[in-house]
DNA sequence: AATATGGCACAAA
DNA sequence: CTTTGTGCCATAT
């Protein structure tokens, strides 16, 4: 494999509340920048479910991914973006306001994941 | 082992 | 601005 999930994990789990990030930078951050949809795999099947916010991922655009609205968890999502992020229509309102890519390398090294 | 699918990104038309 | 087409990476069949 060219990215590794275990990190892209812990970079997620930095993210604070309220705050989103992108596919694009989180594969970036693992090292691929190119692994944009392989993260998106992550976090189909990601398997720490509470400890990763995957609901905070959003598309470059601003753009909610598939997950939201789509097929199901339309309310956790909702009520998570609810927190800190509005969302109307799919779509992030003052997406870049909300988003978040200064991801500490050197803090992932400390973490630990279940 | 090979093909298909999926919570994406980017360029071109 | 919206619609294809192509690239990329990890699972599921």
């Amino acid at each position: 494999m060219k990215i590794d999930r275990n990190l892209v994990y812990k970079l997620l789990k930095q993210v604070p509340k309220g705050k989103v990030t992108t596919y694009k930078a989180l594969a970036k951050a693992a090292g691929n920048s190119k692994a944009s949809r392989a993260v998106g795999q992550f976090m189909r099947t990601n398997p720490y479910a509470p400890i990763v916010p995957c609901h905070r991922v959003v598309y470059s655009d601003g753009r909610i991914g598939g997950f939201a609205g789509k097929t199901r968890i339309n309310d956790k999502i909702k009520m998570l973006e609810e927190e800190g992020v509005m969302v109307k229509n799919g779509v992030i309102v003052d997406f870049q306001k909300h988003y978040f890519d200064n991801f500490s390398i050197e803090k992932v090294e400390n973490e630990t994941l279940p």
